[in-house]
This record gives structure tokens, C-alpha cells and sequence, in this order.
DNA sequence: TACTTTTATGAGTGATTACTCACTTCAATG
DNA sequence: CATTGAAGTGAGTAATCACTCATAAAAGTA
């Protein structure tokens, strides 16, 4: 990985989160990565080998993120993370969260099967403590965390800042 | 309005539901509606100008259907139509939900204002049932709904249909 | 130093884009 | 019938698109 090649992925990420695969064109991210044009097609082949690399970083970004909340074996403590992780995002994350929220729509990439793990972990701790259903209790969670998100990401975080003490609340956390 | 002009706005407002905004071309629109390309300027200006001539339809339609709940009286039913409501949306409302939920991420557009008057009618359903925090309990379910919605749009009705029912019984309806 | 491989450039390619315009067809009116 | 304004056409335009390629600079190895 040289450096022209990270300058590539990073231009890459940050103008395809904001304005979309589509309009921006290869020689904008060129321009942007301070790079001719050229090079990135030497080192990513094509367009859109470019965005697989980079839904490949945010792929193993999601991952490590998500890992302390599949790690712990305590059901309370399940939920907590779950709710306070969105609150908790840096700047940096911040594009590949808005990246995933434009191409499920843009390019109507899924995403659905890489939170299977984090869902079926809600239900688990659900089930611990003795909701009737945890699995629709579940999925209505990730909905609620789904959308608040995507707030976040449009509206700032102050809009939904609230939310998160009045989710602790209701779910007794 | 011509019987032309219907044909342009039904293909654009497919396409763009379909295939995003950015990617469908007027060329494109022109050979769907059986119609040259020139007409479409004539009629709508610009491309933009077509686009602001389906989401113009697009906000009739939804107040239309949202009317029911807004002039609803009994606050109970109010929580039963806002939930039911999105299980019951026919084949031809869809491409105006479908299109509603891409733009937003493709071009950005809110449509935050717009939902006020629904999640004012909300609100003032919870505070009536005895909610602690019914402006947070409205923005809640607002967010469930929404998130269902795109659920539904995406990977289809049945993969939501159960929320319904566990929607109504967790609300006491 | 001499040789090889990799990294990098930027002008050039055909295809496609949104949009224009000179022109024709059509329907209505007096 | 004659006139007029709107509806409709389709070839044409400059700009931009993703991508190629001949060539040069740089880096690694002996």
C-alpha cells in the first residue's frame, strides 16, 4: 500500500459519502487525491474496483467496532453498547457510516446479512432477561438503531442526542 | 396536461425509483415514455425540472394518505392507522415511496419538515394515553416506522409483515 | 554502475450526457 | 379556408465520462 494509493482511497471515500458513486467522476477523486487520473485505474483496475476496496475497509471497520458488543456475556450490558455506540462515532468513521446509508439506496447494496451476528446477539440478550419475544424485540431495536443512525448521519448528532438517555430508560438500562 | 406529458412523468418517475436520479438519462426517459427527448425540455425545462414535477405529485399523494391520521380523534386509533398504514401501501403508491427514500440519500433531500404534522399528531395521541414523554415516544415510533418502511421497500413486504401485530400489542392497541 | 520492475503520468479514445434548435404536425378559432 | 400558437420531432452540440497506453521517473537488486 504506497501512499498515493491510501491518498486515492481516502479522496475516494470522503466524495463518494457525500455526493454519491455516481456523479463523481474518476478524474475528481484524482484531482482531489492530488494523483493523475491513471493511477488509479493501475491500482484498482476499474471504478468500481476502487469502491470494493474501500467497502472492504469499512466492512472490517464495522467489524472491530461491533466486536465488544458480540463479546459480551452480559445481557444488560449488551443492550447499553448497543444504544451508546452510535453516539460514540468519530469523525472518521463518520464517512464510511454515510458511504453505507448512500450505496443501500444508490446501488441497493444490502449490508442485511452482515448484521445478522449483531441481531441475533440483541435476541440472545433479549431472551436473558426474560422479554416474551426476543427476537421481534430484536429486530425492533436494530430498526430503532437503523434509523437513528441514519438522523445522525443527515441531521447531526444533536437532533438524536436525546434519544439515547430516553432508550436506556424505557429499556430499564 | 397532455397524454404525453403523463407518459414522461409515469417512465421518469419508474426509472428514478428503480434506478436512482443520477443514473437514469433523458434519453433514457424519452425511449420508456414512446416520446422524443426534446419534448421532455419543452414540457419540464430541465431534468431538475422534471424531478421537481414528481416530487410535487409525490407530496399530494402522501398528504392524501396521511390525512386519515391527522384528522383522526381518538387517540388510540391514531396509533393503529400511523402503524397499519404502511402495510397496507398498493403497487402504485410505491414507486413514490421507493423514489422518496433514494433521493434522500442520493440528492439529500429532507423531508424532514414535512413529517411534522405527522409526528405532532402523535405526540399529541401519547400525551393523551398518558405517555411520561410523548414527544420522544412520537420521534420513537416515527423512527421505527420509517426504518420498517425501508425494510419493506427493499426486501419486501413479508420480511416486516410480523411487526405489525407485535407493533399493536406492544403499544396496547 | 547497469539492469529490471514497479510506480506514475497525461494526452488521447469512443461513448454518453443534458440540452438546443430549426423544423413539422396538429387543433382551435374567427 | 386561413392563421396562429402550442405540441412534437430528431439531428446536432459542447462537455464530460470511464478507461487506455506510450512513455518517463523512481526504486530495488546485482
Amino acid at each position: 500500500m504506497t501512499i498515493k494509493q491510501e491518498k486515492i482511497l481516502n479522496a475516494a471515500l470522503e466524495l463518494f459519502a457525500n455526493d454519491g458513486y455516481n456523479v463523481v467522476s474518476t478524474s475528481k477523486i484524482a484531482n482531489r487525491a492530488g494523483v493523475s487520473e491513471g493511477l488509479i485505474f493501475r491500482h484498482f483496475e476499474s471504478k468500481q474496483g476502487l469502491l470494493d476496496a474501500i467497502l472492504k475497509l469499512a466492512f472490517d471497520k464495522a467489524a472491530e467496532l461491533y466486536a465488544p458488543i458480540i463479546l459480551e456475556e452480559n445481557p444488560k450490558e449488551v443492550l447499553v453498547k448497543a444504544i451508546t455506540l452510535l453516539f460514540e462515532g468519530d469523525a472518521e468513521e463518520y464517512h464510511f457510516w454515510k458511504l453505507q446509508f448512500k450505496l443501500k439506496w444508490e446501488l441497493e447494496i444490502s449490508g442485511r446479512a452482515k448484521t445478522q451476528p449483531f441481531v441475533d446477539k440483541l435476541t440472545w440478550a433479549f431472551g436473558e432477561l426474560g422479554y416474551v419475544n426476543p427476537q421481534k424485540e430484536a429486530e425492533l431495536l436494530q430498526h430503532i438503531l437503523e434509523s437513528i443512525l441514519g438522523g445522525i448521519i443527515k441531521d447531526g448528532l444533536d437532533t438524536q442526542l436525546h434519544l439515547r438517555d430516553f432508550l436506556l430508560n424505557k429499556y430499564q438500562l
